[in-house]
DNA sequence: CCGCATCCATGACATGTGTCATGCCGGTAG
DNA sequence: CTACCGGCATGACACATGTCATGGATGCGG
């Protein structure tokens, strides 16, 4: 018997998937989790096999309870997604998931993938996994990033320069560099590119 | 035997609504379309009872499909969503769906719901109807909405003013109101607030 | 050691953005 | 009719933003 945990912050898609995996003989599952914090607990706590867990959820995100359940558990993780992007892909991956699967994926493949994830053994989507080999990986620098990061809610350069402790000139220039190099014209079309390749 | 369309562009949630309803005795699930425009031409087609629409989706959203049936069919329309705000339930409402309800809520109710709205009734997520009885109507005029939905993907304010065949100095006006009203210091902000609250 | 490349940081300059005062138009109350 | 109000449109002004040239710090290969 496969003991699985679950979690989703959508209530609809997370009570459908948990009753069409206990329509399965060989599938038990013991917990269903509405956000990260409460799936870290709830596995430390019950141990389960295999972990599905959403990328897109409250206070940790899919790859952070990922990070955190591989420190402390030998649960298998398989991290499921709406944003099937090479960029989450590889950030998925480095985080010690043992599967990865896009919701554009149908309902039917979920069950097969967690056993063989529970046989120990790994299930990337085809398709992502092509896509990731054609390398688009992000050009920006990680200082980039944390510019980007932080202008994502329309904050001002000011604002964003004391977050960061720097000179509002830096974090102009910053952003200048990213306009370059992703070959937009402002920075909230910057914000939608890099969030859509899923590089923040 | 009610006669049921599913629309939804995540494949893995029409799925396994798709696998749940068909456990139901007296649910009949006729088609499953992946897009708007998908939805209207079967829907055409089949003439179902009862369609549910993800209000999310390429081409056409749940909404537009909505008004389209509405003209031509005596199909009744459920929409569902994620982004349950009481401007999202208004803007359902008025294209004539006949029920309404988040994605939040559990997959068993769903059933519950197309029966409801099969036999003539309506649904409207309780939750959602108190907060939208709370009335959060847009303080904002129609042409600033229209400015807004412009700014949405980060153009500058020459390029919005040339689709909208406008002054550069109006459009900056427009959006110096809309600041003022929402009360935020950037279009950025503005335009990510009233996505929020489902007014573009 | 010395280039060389890359990232980070900064300040001057042009351009775009937000604020303001103003005027036009259609509807409404007195 | 007149006065007034709200929505729409416009241009002048202060400020934030994007571009550019520059310099310091680090790491790599000759």
């Amino acid at each position: 018997m496969i003991r699985v945990l679950l979690a989703d912050d959508e209530g609809m898609i997370r009570s459908a998937l948990a009753a069409l995996l206990r329509l399965e003989p060989d599938i038990d599952v013991v917990a269903e989790c509405a956000d990260g914090a409460e799936a870290v607990t709830t596995a430390e706590r019950l141990k389960p096999d295999v972990c599905l867990l959403d990328l897109e959820m409250p206070h940790l995100d899919g790859v952070q309870v990922t990070e955190k359940l591989n420190r402390t558990l030998a649960t298998r993780c398989v991290i499921v997604t709406r944003h099937a992007r090479p960029g989450v892909l590889r950030r998925a991956l480095a985080s010690g998931a043992a599967g990865f699967l896009p919701k554009s994926r149908s309902a039917d493949e979920v069950a097969a993938v967690i056993r063989r994830v529970a046989a120990g053994g790994r299930y990337v989507d085809p398709e992502i996994a092509a896509d990731a080999l054609s390398d688009e990986r992000s050009p920006l620098t990680d200082r980039e990033l944390d510019v980007l990061r932080a202008a994502r809610h329309g904050q001002t350069t000011g604002q964003i320069a004391r977050t960061l402790s720097l000179a509002p000139g830096t974090v102009r220039n910053h952003i200048s560099t990213v306009l370059g190099k992703l070959a937009v014209g402002t920075r909230q079309q910057a914000v939608l590119l890099a969030e859509e390749r899923g590089w923040i």
